[in-house]
DNA sequence: GTTGACATCCAAAACGTTTTGGACTATAAT
DNA sequence: ATTATAGTCCAAAACGTTTTGGATGTCAAC
């Protein structure tokens, strides 16, 4: 039923190979034969199958991006922002995206080979790694093209985009310092991804610079949902010795946070101070608004696809390894 | 260098007929030689080429999923919830799910076109109903199975779930009403999309139930960012008389109007009530927490993949047309 | 010793493209 | 009159599978 090479060649009276170069704009065909071979493609409502075309050109102009997805209801503004970055910029370049949904864990490899080997994709964006990263070495050794936002605690030699969490998360601690904070709190998220190490050290550093430490009772884990935020600050402001501030490992914890403190009857910004890391766009409109660490997520998925991109179209991209410099966003949850 | 049924076929002798029939267990080939071939397959890291298969086997075993983006910057946490919906259940019926951002317009059918005729998925999950849809039109003519969340106004002949929006903004009027507001406003969404028009009906039903009407210095219109709840909800505010109550068109539009209130100094729940529409999970730990309406999102998400996996495997499937029935979350940001 | 049934195998076609390696014609250069 | 040179064209191979339609051999039954 659908129409192929082959109806035109039949409708034309021209050869297949004559058709698909016809098609293709090679000079070795005459200027009468092309528009002939176009005016009845069009007429045919011809559209070739993709299919094929890859098959034969060994390569599926598919970028592949597996979300990391924890639980069933699944709801994070930073990957539908992260989301349109990618999808737009490959559809700029002409790729389609291919998504699939996966938890980490044993299967979740398994989806990254069959992706790979079944030649489903030409590459790979891979979100938010973690300190020993498997996807990141299966990747490396199977040869597939890739590129990840965020670094690894091992070997690093691969092309990457992040933000330099620590440096971001020192400003912020510096910032609360500043403001005549001591008893700081911090919600971690969990430490095997990357980032969350990076952003404790920034802590941890900022405060030793002041002379402080961070206790082991002011510093909790989160599982970076909102409402493990609201948990765990709960915890924090309801111990004997509550913290003055609280910096959480990201945005929707801090939200999580916000609610906790004005659920428990303070005020956040004269009570407790609250900051977090991400700048979601929530974060602006929050109530009060939060301070915290802005990250260009959706440029960052701008960047992490024209780099992945280029690798596989086998040009030489300027720089390998990019780390951005955070900037703090001071708003109003941290009092003024 | 990928190894390929051939490459097996030479290293046990046999042809490559019989090991693709060994590899899918066809009783015409000896347990012995079906034992061999696996294990060949199996040293050799055989992994099917997955174009091959499916340029044969004329489908993709892929569903197409385009996700409408306004703007770059783009961050709605009720598609990130869908996507997963989707995404997890497309993963269990052995499906991938190929995703595009196209803002609606021109460009729009062409991406659904390209797919479909492309060979590139087996059907679409469309998502954000408009009234006249070309994309439902095109489908459907095309003959491509697809399910949709969201009805149309014409002709709705095809496979939907929706929610009762108009019985859902009817309980939640009602509700607002029952608690003794009588200037009510409504920040609607725009009318080109389906949903739009019920929940504005509804808003109108309930409030001409009571003998009230909604005045045209109480409806305004927003585009459903935070942003232009925030812009739309000063406006209503900053009136000669401004409304008790606001009801948005969904929950993200409620979050900017709440925050509009805020930023004018009044109390959200006791100087002005807000209601929104989706119980995103922003909603429930907003402050004060939302007065919205439940939808099922995530289950709508697999819902309408199931469906679509049916249709594509040419089951039958029980109903059709699925009419969720709303449940108001009655919280904190209109009063107690 | 033919017939039928069964078990096991495989060559070739097919899916819809692109690319390779010419073939053919007409004109220009020698 | 031969040889180049362009300008057009196309048959066939290739991409990696699955499926079709037998082929072959063995064994039992008649």
């Amino acid at each position: 039923m659908p129409v192929t090479i082959k109806d035109i060649a039949r409708r034309t009276g021209k050869s297949i190979t004559t058709v698909s170069r016809a098609l293709h704009d090679y000079d070795d065909v005459s200027a009468e034969t092309r528009a002939t071979v176009r005016r009845v493609a069009d007429e045919l409502g011809y559209t070739p199958n993709l299919l094929a075309q890859r098959l034969q050109k060994q390569r599926t102009d598919t970028l592949g991006f597996i979300l990391p997805t924890f639980g069933p209801r699944f709801s994070d503004p930073f990957f539908s922002e992260f989301l349109a970055g990618i999808g737009n910029t490959a559809a700029e370049y002409g790729y389609d995206l291919l998504v699939s949904t996966q938890p980490p864990g044993e299967k979740e490899l398994e989806s990254y080979r069959k992706k790979v080997t079944g030649h489903q994709v030409d590459g790979f964006v891979v979100v938010r790694t973690r300190c020993q990263d498997q996807r990141i070495h299966y990747l490396r050794e199977a040869g597939a093209p890739f590129v990840a936002f965020g670094r690894t605690e091992d070997d690093m030699d691969y092309p990457f985009v992040d933000e330099d969490g620590e440096a971001g998360m020192r400003l912020l601690a510096r910032h609360l310092i500043g403001l005549g904070h001591r008893r700081i709190a911090y919600i971690s998220p969990p430490l095997d991804f990357t980032f969350a190490r990076y952003r404790l050290r920034g802590v941890q550093n900022a405060l030793a610079e002041a002379g402080l430490a961070l206790a082991d009772d002011l510093l909790v884990f989160g599982d970076l949902t909102q409402r493990s935020g609201m948990a765990q600050a709960r915890k924090l402001l309801t111990q004997p010795s509550p913290p003055a501030a609280i910096i959480a490992g990201n945005d929707l914890m801090a939200l999580g946070a916000m609610s906790a403190v004005q659920q428990l009857g303070l005020q956040v910004g004269r009570d407790v101070a609250i900051a977090g890391f991400d700048d979601i766009p929530m974060a602006e409109s929050a109530h009060p608004p939060l301070t915290t660490v802005h990250q260009p997520i959706y440029k960052i998925g701008q960047m992490l696809t024209e780099m992945l991109v280029k690798m596989i179209q086998g040009e030489a991209i300027e720089s390998q390894q990019v780390l951005l410099q955070p900037q703090l966003m001071i708003r109003q949850s941290c009092g003024e």
